[in-house]
RNA sequence: GCCGAAGUGGCGGAAUUGGUAGACGCGCUGGACUCAAAAUCCAGUGGGGCUCACACCUCGUGCCGGUUCGAGUCCGGCCUUCGGUACCA
């Protein structure tokens, strides 16, 4: 019998062959068919590459090498997104300086990355801890800074105490704790760099219309950046000057405005607060004071909020309504104030509730209504020149009216917030800022970039950014005027680093421009951008909002960074996700070591749908490496086979054996249906498709030395994505001189072999299956019934039976409806 | 609470626009090879019923109902799981 397959021996040799043909450089200067494909580079946080890395970039490698073969010139490079915490929390435990372990880790991380095997252009590797990488951060910075997206303010923000540095509103999860680290996050008022992501708010939401994303990720970004359509009003406080203004979405229902709420932290409050409410609205902001933003904000939490004294005009009917105060009205959104309007609106029904207040309906309820506040279309009560009208038209004409009268306007808001990159930690970018007393506030001038990340630094655990106490670093003389100065101590957020990454790609090492603006204008967008769907509003939202930037300063002529994404999904173990705090990360090599990289990865792709993920097991595994033995032994059966004949491109049918005949269809149907699977990221219908193919081959022996080069040669080329190895093995088998990736090709089916001379057909009665019969494909209704009415098994259902209805869907089914 | 996705054999999972449910693989059962085992190969494998057997019948895609000649697929109402979001006026 045959050995078997020698893996490792075999992998290593082809992976050798590639590196020394350099088999996976990429042509940049080529762009007429340039396919620019990505994955989401590395975060190497001190673990190695586990099961979920392998599970993202093999299966995704495959896609690319297919359009490697179908004629895309492809460029697929990988990175490193080098800066982090964990890099500068293992440095605080253990005393290693992260550049150190980062250095290591991904010293290490390269060697897995070549053992998968993958067609990564190692020319284009590029990690972000480089000077010369971030001192391209610092520069897009100051680009900001110049056009005033860059900004520093007093704020209250989110701060992680246990990785002492704040956060971005997207770093925190949902139940009030830090994306990296778990701990509850807290609010303090700092003074932050931020980034004005705001300013393109509305160019973000419509740019998701022209990109081909997952809607579920588009509609995330939607939910994110929140836009809401409403008006501005200002109402005026009686018996003062001043006017509050509240912004609302349903302007339609300002009749039914009975109070309005100021945010506890509304600067006019101390203004306008009666003196004998005072005492009680400072003890209420006291106790608003201790409580998070998550708890504040949190829906279950009952309402709570005490009364000013105040009062303020409804500028529509002039009627006087109090001013009080309440927690759910956020200083951050809006105005800070809103008219409430409890007929229609749950929080302020329910407020109004409990504190007595008044409660008017505006809108119409349908009469079988028995909520509370009524939310729906309907037509306006109790609201004079807006009565009877529906909502749309009333808002319309109350906007109109609010206009004419110089109390309101229309106005759109955003959730979206400004993005905080300022981050008080030591591994990461510099922010090239430097504070003198004099001059206050100035930038580094560009010649001076980058401004480089000492490296003796102390980590102690405890929490001042380490660049603090770092006399040589912090101590500067002020660019414009000679005097003693300091820098910023701060770093940026590492969602910088990788909000740009794609264009450095393209050229890493350049020093004139933070990327090649040719090869940008030929390369960008990425074509395919594969990744995980945790970066929904994070990675992917800052990236698009840097890339409309670049555009606007002249930098890249496209709008959109990733023109096509497509999701992994996340591979769990016991229903948990991997983590190395967890420990229960799988480790590849074991598994890598015993079946070698082909087929790991073919099992990673078999297991389900891509998108999907699911629990590990490798229950499985042994499918794929069966298939991965016989598909060996098949091609050491018929070696040499190249050097013997020549086969066509397309044979007649009638001119082969029943054998080859079958072998022929299959080949082709295979062809035809790998490609539409693989092309859609459906690896494991492909894989399974191959499989069928692999069992097909059996009659192989029974074929002629042309058939069986025309299937193997085909057979090879469809592995070729998937086993990679394996199939250029195969190939040489065959007596291939070349490696398939060095000429690339690909075999379109033969369409004649694909059409199926003799179709089943399903015979029902009453729906219900009772026999097939088999007929030559589009047979016409009468030569079916002539045939199943001999058919004994069918005709049992018929007897003494009167027909009422027949269907027929040709080369499909037979259903005939009896009474 | 709201938004989104998903529920199919013992397991991972297949099923164009509604048209033969369970492809492919794992596991399991039986057989071949072997002194034996492993590996490999061949056959079978949704549940229940009936039969010596072939056949046949019947029930089956989370639950209840509907549309249809025909529903895993469409519609209405639930249940469960997983993601996202959290009083945004």
């Amino acid at each position: 019998m045959t050995t078997r397959y020698p893996f490792s021996e075999i992998e290593t040799k082809w992976q050798q062959y590639w590196e020394d043909n350099k088999v996976y450089q990429t042509d940049l200067s080529l762009s007429e068919n340039k396919l620019y494909h990505l994955n989401m580079f590395i975060y190497p946080s001190g673990a190695k590459l586990h099961t979920g890395h392998w599970y993202h970039y093999g299966p995704s490698d495959s896609w690319a090498r297919y359009q490697k073969l179908k004629g895309k010139n492809v460029f697929e490079p990988m990175g490193y997104d080098a800066f982090g915490l964990p890099a500068e929390n293992y440095a605080i435990k253990t005393g290693i300086h992260p550049y150190d372990s980062t250095i290591a880790n991904i010293n290490e991380i390269r060697k897995q990355l070549k053992r998968m095997g993958c067609m990564y252009d190692w020319d284009a590797e590029l990690m972000t801890c480089e000077p010369k990488y971030y001192k391209w951060n610092q520069w897009l910075f100051l680009q900001l800074y110049k056009k005033g997206l860059a900004y520093r303010k007093n704020a209250p923000v989110n701060w992680c105490p246990n990785d002492h540095t704040v956060l971005a509103n997207e770093q925190v999860l949902s139940d009030g704790t830090c994306e990296r680290c778990g701990t509850s996050v807290i609010q303090k008022n700092l003074t932050q760099w931020f980034f004005k992501i705001t300013e393109y708010a509305e160019q973000l939401l419509e740019g998701l219309d022209k990109i081909t994303w997952p809607e579920k990720t588009k509609l995330m970004q939607r939910n994110w950046i929140g836009k809401s359509v409403g008006a501005e009003v200002n109402f005026q406080i009686n018996g003062h000057n001043e006017s509050i203004k509240i912004y609302t979405t349903r302007p339609d229902t300002l009749f039914g405005a009975t109070y309005m709420v100021l945010s506890p932290e509304h600067p006019l409050l101390d203004k306008l607060t009666i003196q004998k409410f005072k005492d009680e609205v400072q003890e209420y902001r006291n106790s608003i004071k201790s409580l998070t933003e998550i708890e504040r904000t949190s829906t279950v939490k009952e309402k709570t909020g005490v009364n000013t004294g105040a009062f303020a005009i409804n500028p529509v009917n002039h009627k006087k309504i109090p001013i009080w105060i309440a927690d759910y009205v956020l200083m951050t959104y809006g105005t800070g104030a809103i008219m409430a309007v409890p007929g229609q609106d749950e929080r302020d029904w329910e407020f109004a509730e409990k504190f007595n207040l008044p409660i008017i309906r505006t809108v119409q309820p349908p009469s079988d209504f028995e909520g509370k506040a009524y939310l729906e279309d309907g037509p306006a009560i109790n609201s004079e020149f807006l009565n009877g009208l529906y909502v749309e038209e009333a808002k319309e004409k109350i906007i109109k009216w609010l206009e004419k009268k110089a109390i309101g306007k229309s106005k759109v808001n955003y959730h979206l917030r400004d993005w905080l990159i300022s981050r008080q930690r030591y591994w990461g970018t510099p922010i090239p800022i430097i504070y003198c007393e004099k001059c206050g506030e100035i930038l580094v001038d560009e010649k001076d970039l980058p401004v480089e990340l000492p490296y003796d630094v102390h980590f102690k655990p405890g929490g001042e950014s380490p660049l603090i106490n770092h006399a040589k670093f912090m101590n500067v003389k002020c660019p414009k005027c000679g005097m003693d100065a300091k820098r910023d101590p701060d770093t940026m957020d590492t969602f910088v680093d990788s909000a740009w990454y794609y264009f450095r790609f393209l050229n890493p090492h350049i020093d004139s421009d933070p990327f090649d603006k040719k090869l940008a204008e030929k390369w960008i967008p990425v074509d395919m951008y594969v990744g995980g769907a945790e970066h929904a509003t994070m990675h992917l939202l800052y990236a698009r909002f840097i890339h409309k930037f670049l555009r606007d300063i002249g930098y890249t002529n496209s709008d959109e960074p990733f023109s096509h994404l497509v999701h992994q999904g996340t591979i769990t173990n016991q229903g948990a996700k991997m983590s190395k705090s967890k420990g229960n990360v799988v480790n590849p090599d074991q598994f890598i070591e015993k079946y070698g990289s082909d087929v790991f990865r073919m099992y990673l792709m078999f297991m389900g749908p891509y998108e999907l993920g699911g629990d590990w097991s490798d229950k499985g595994i042994v499918g794929t490496d069966r298939f991965v033995q016989r598909t060996y032994e098949l091609f050491n059966k018929f070696p040499d086979l190249l050097n013997q004949v020549t086969p066509k491109d397309v044979y007649e049918l009638n001119q082969l054996n029943e054998n080859e005949k079958l072998i022929y269809k299959k080949v082709n149907q295979t062809i035809k249906k790998y490609d539409e699977e693989i092309n859609h990221f459906r690896f494991n219908t492909a894989i399974a498709a191959m499989m069928e193919l692999l069992n097909e081959m059996k009659k192989l022996e029974l074929c002629s030395k042309e058939i069986q080069c025309y299937s193997l040669k085909r057979f090879a080329i469809l592995l070729a994505p998937i086993a990679p190895h394996l199939s250029e093995e195969c190939f040489s088998i065959l007596r291939s001189k070349e490696s398939i990736f060095q000429k690339p090709f690909w075999f379109e089916p033969d369409p004649i072999a694909l059409v199926e001379d003799l179709v089943s057909i399903a015979v029902q009665v009453n729906g219900k299956l009772r026999g097939t019969v088999e007929v030559p494909i589009n047979s016409s209704q009468n030569d079916v019934k002539d045939l199943l009415l001999n058919d004994e098994k069918i005709k049992k259902h018929l007897d003494e039976k009167e027909i009422v209805k027949e269907i027929y869907v040709p080369n499909k089914i037979y259903n005939i409806v009896v009474k």
